[in-house]
DNA sequence: TCTTAGCACTCTAGCCTCAAGAGTGCTAAC
DNA sequence: GTTAGCACTCTTGAGGCTAGAGTGCTAAGA
């Protein structure tokens, strides 16, 4: 009964899905053929979307009141339909600018890349440290910070470091933790996880000239690894709440049923945010795969998810490091501007962390200013 | 024509409190007698409710409808009123059991604190961390990371640690950074910020046999100390967000225009948050001051948090270091409980911070997967 | 076969009214 | 100073009604 997907048709399924992005009201036939001056007349986009509601790409929340995409739908838009653009470069001059003003650490860019997902495209945004894929023991250092403190600083091949305090002996003088720390820095010279392992196995049987100060420091550096590797998420950052929380379907269109209807969804979504639920397991996913993920609605497997969509971009430098950053929002989302704000950016921080860990250091002055003065 | 505050009056004032803080609705007179079997009769009572509201404790939203408490109601509460409770042991040792299954950094603990503080108070809390009072320099350690990139490590007296990674030139070995950080280390020992000036104007001059790579390492701690003075707030820990909302004033009673109200509320909240107005100001007011301070409603200066008010206390070690813990939520708000759980984990958090920086180590073992493997 | 005008039908949103219920304030008696 | 009684006020929710928006269908036209 449906008939084939004609060129008119997708035409009327791509605006429909514009005009319920702007307006987030369903769309009506006749608003279509007066907004879009369509050479057809409402009766004929009638029968266009009925055509469409069979093939799955729209509904019809109620008898009367327009219509409205539906995960297929929308699914079809971003595969076929959309066309492919990319920010303009006035926005990515002004979205690099904003970067190139931070000069403090890793930590404060991703913040940033989160602000201006968020700002662009009023949704929340999520982003995750980046992790290295390999992880690579480079060296140890350790500091003392008084008598009985001293801070554990240990450093991966590629730039990633973790650090950990540690309890020591008062009697431990600064050149014993360093002749210490230098030892099992040789000791696990350029290790992997695996190889770190063999190594602790080794040192625990006695078989190496270690005292138990080291040999405990060589725990502390595997385990350190361990946690590292088992670690899913780093830590994941979030921003751009109030903007996704201000979209209309968190706001109260008409009688009571909807506000009730909105703040329960409210509730949903921060619990959503707070578990973890929906994100986590999307992470692994956009962590292996290139390019940009789209998960729309009713696709993300859980059922909280059904009402929302997220775009994610891994960023990273290959087979060296590498996180996630994206948007997370309701379904009914301005894809096109979403998808290249998330490839922009997540382009962009892949290059700060090639600068910064790789090719060369960035040129001008690094200072603990501009960490806070920039802040605002 | 209000009549003396004479103790049947203040027994009202302290049930209507209650019993209002409890179910969120107005009280009405015949509610009490009920409730709480007052020897009297809902008449008497309603003729003490009218001279508790001319003296300013008591308001009425609407002719009919019962009473609810004003700023100066729970004011008076608090200060007069209210018995001050501990937590119960039981609650204590709960408690204390968590943080010491947290073995992890004070990062993590912040955390912890809060979120305890969220659960126990059913609202939204809030922490600092802590910051040293006066910042005195202890040394100063280079790691290279990378070729190009080093890892600043700046340990101050008491603790207290601030890094920063920073270019360096490919050339220099390990060796060099130890020299010129232990040079380094040695020009600016012990100095104070003012003092750290000082020396760092007279190297400028070139005064002393340092280089300039040693010199910029002067002026990179001169400039670390000075951002740690002028940061007002480190940086805001924040959790129980939900818990907030959750609460009655977030949700629609009736109608819809309720409905609006709770969400317009709701989004003004996070405004609130998100600006750090409302919070910002009552922190170093905190911090000057011991004890707990309690601000109600619009006591406040902000007309935007005229409807919640704040707990708040400091922890820290006296005359070393500090930070700001606290609950915030609407004026209807458990303030017994709440501030005994304020009081309680403030004073735990002292106590572990004077564990950790000054009076000796934790006993047992430090490690790694600890941090994670308690995370849930 | 596709398109279109016309029209009946459906559903929503907003508004009004109405009745029930809750609570007060006041008065007069104790 | 306390209390019973009662009129009055205000909120809340339900129900009914109307206007308007939009569709689906049918029949005519290209």
């Amino acid at each position: 009964m449906s008939g084939p997907l004609t060129e008119r048709r997708q035409t009327i399924l791509k605006l429909v899905i514009q005009e319920f992005v702007d307006t987030a009201t369903p769309v009506a036939s006749e608003t279509l053929v007066r907004k879009y001056r369509l050479p057809v007349s409402s009766a004929t986009v009638r029968n266009d979307m009925a055509a469409l509601e069979e093939l799955g790409f729209l509904t019809h929340p109620h008898t009367s009141g327009g219509r409205i995409p539906t995960d297929a739908g929308y699914r079809f838009f971003v595969e076929n339909l959309m066309e492919r653009t990319s920010l303009s470069p006035a926005e990515q001059r002004m979205i690099r600018h904003q970067f190139y003003q931070v000069r403090g650490e890793l930590d404060q860019w991703i913040q940033l890349a989160c602000a201006v997902l968020a700002r662009t495209a009023h949704n929340a945004s999520v982003a995750t440290a980046p992790r290295a894929e390999q992880l690579r023991f480079k060296s140890l250092d350790l500091i003392a910070i008084h008598e009985t403190m001293a801070l554990a600083v240990i450093v991966f091949h590629g730039g990633i470091i973790k650090q950990q305090t540690l309890p020591i002996e008062p009697g431990r003088t600064a050149d014993d933790l360093r002749r210490a720390a230098g030892l099992v820095s040789d000791f696990l010279a350029d290790a992997t996880l695996r190889r770190a392992e063999e190594l602790a196995a080794v040192a625990m049987l006695n078989g190496v000239p270690l005292s138990d100060f080291e040999r405990s420091l060589v725990d502390l550096v595997v385990r350190a690894m361990v946690a590292f590797e088992e670690q899913v998420q780093e830590q994941i950052y979030l921003d751009g709440l109030l903007e996704m929380l201000s979209q209309p379907e968190f706001l109260p269109a008409s009688g009571r049923e909807d506000a009730e209807r909105a703040i329960k969804r409210m509730h949903r979504m921060l619990e959503i945010l707070k578990s973890g639920r929906g994100l986590g397991p999307l992470i692994p996913q956009a962590l292996a795969s290139g390019g940009v993920q789209v998960i729309i609605g009713g696709e993300h497997g859980e059922d909280v998810m059904r009402d929302y969509s997220v775009i994610l971009a891994r960023y990273g430098v290959e087979g060296a490091i590498a996180g996630v950053l994206g948007v997370l929002g309701p379904t009914r989302m301005a894809y096109p501007r979403s998808i290249s704000t998330v490839r922009y950016i997540a382009s962009l921080m892949s290059n700060l962390l090639a600068e910064l860990y790789h090719v060369n250091a960035r040129p001008s002055d690094v200072d603990v200013d501009d960490e806070d003065a920039q802040r605002e």
